[in-house]
DNA sequence: CTTCTACTTTAGACTGATTATAAACTGATA
DNA sequence: TATCAGTTTATAATCAGTCTAAAGTAGAAG
């Protein structure tokens, strides 16, 4: 993809293009493979890989305003801080509960059967599955 | 249970019964129901139903203690602050994403079926399964 | 090409949950 | 009853994330 692309898909879902968010782009979807991070990866890889000096607000902003039209999704853990995904199919994970290390899980390799109904007035809108693992001790 | 029991419980697993933890004790295993709390939740019930002001500190010293012990279990969702549960059988939830209310699903409800191997020299510890709800829109 | 305006970016202040600290306290044991 | 390691406590410190208000910029209009 080029540079041009991001802008249209930027301008076509109503964000400007604008320097950072272009370069944020190149960064998160210039990619062979998806991957995750958090707020702080994305703002140090700016700066390493990027050479782009951006505002944690401003990264804060764009992660916001991108997970919002489906660019990438956010991952909840039991952990203090929110790791983002740019693999936007539904999908699952494995998650190290000692390393953090987050490995993706095609959601068509697990199988949820017999998902209860979801209480009255409420409905259905995705469904997380965590599988926390841990080194076996030595 | 009676408080002689909490306090058996406590020396059997290594903690000192202090005044604190047997009244923490009582708050959470007393009731009929299990139930879902937050740490600031249970700093102000000690406070309002028990008459007993714990420092935030010792709060936290002790649930995480008590997690260590599997009397309580943590709950990891995509929100600021971490939730317990008294419910330490293996069960899964239902999260209401925009009023933060939880509720349990029993794990014998969903079935999962081919969950994939973890990765080398990992093993399995848990798996959450959440399952994201919003109240219909009206 | 300039002007204008609404949208963005930014540094830094702020918040709220959680953890660290260091002094005071207390349960268990001799 | 004296001792001491384990606990509790108030408070400071930390850290992710949000807010704010000022400065910057894209895009439309002239």
């Amino acid at each position: 993809m080029k540079n041009q692309d991001f802008i249209n898909k930027l301008r076509n879902s109503g964000l400007r293009p604008t320097k950072q968010r272009i370069k944020i782009c190149e960064a998160l979807f210039n990619t062979e493979k998806t991957f995750h991070f958090t707020v702080n990866d994305l703002a140090k890889m700016m700066q390493k890989n990027f050479n782009e000096k951006i505002s944690l607000a401003t990264v804060y902003n764009t992660l916001h305003a991108f997970k919002k039209k489906g660019y990438v999704k956010e991952i909840s853990l039991g952990n203090d801080k929110s790791y983002f995904d740019t693999n936007i199919s539904s999908h699952h994970h494995f998650y190290d509960t000692k390393t953090n290390e987050l490995i993706d899980i095609d959601s068509s390799k697990i199988e949820l059967k017999n998902i209860p109904n979801p209480p009255k007035g409420k409905s259905i809108k995705e469904i997380d599955v965590v599988i926390n693992v841990e080194n076996d001790s030595q």
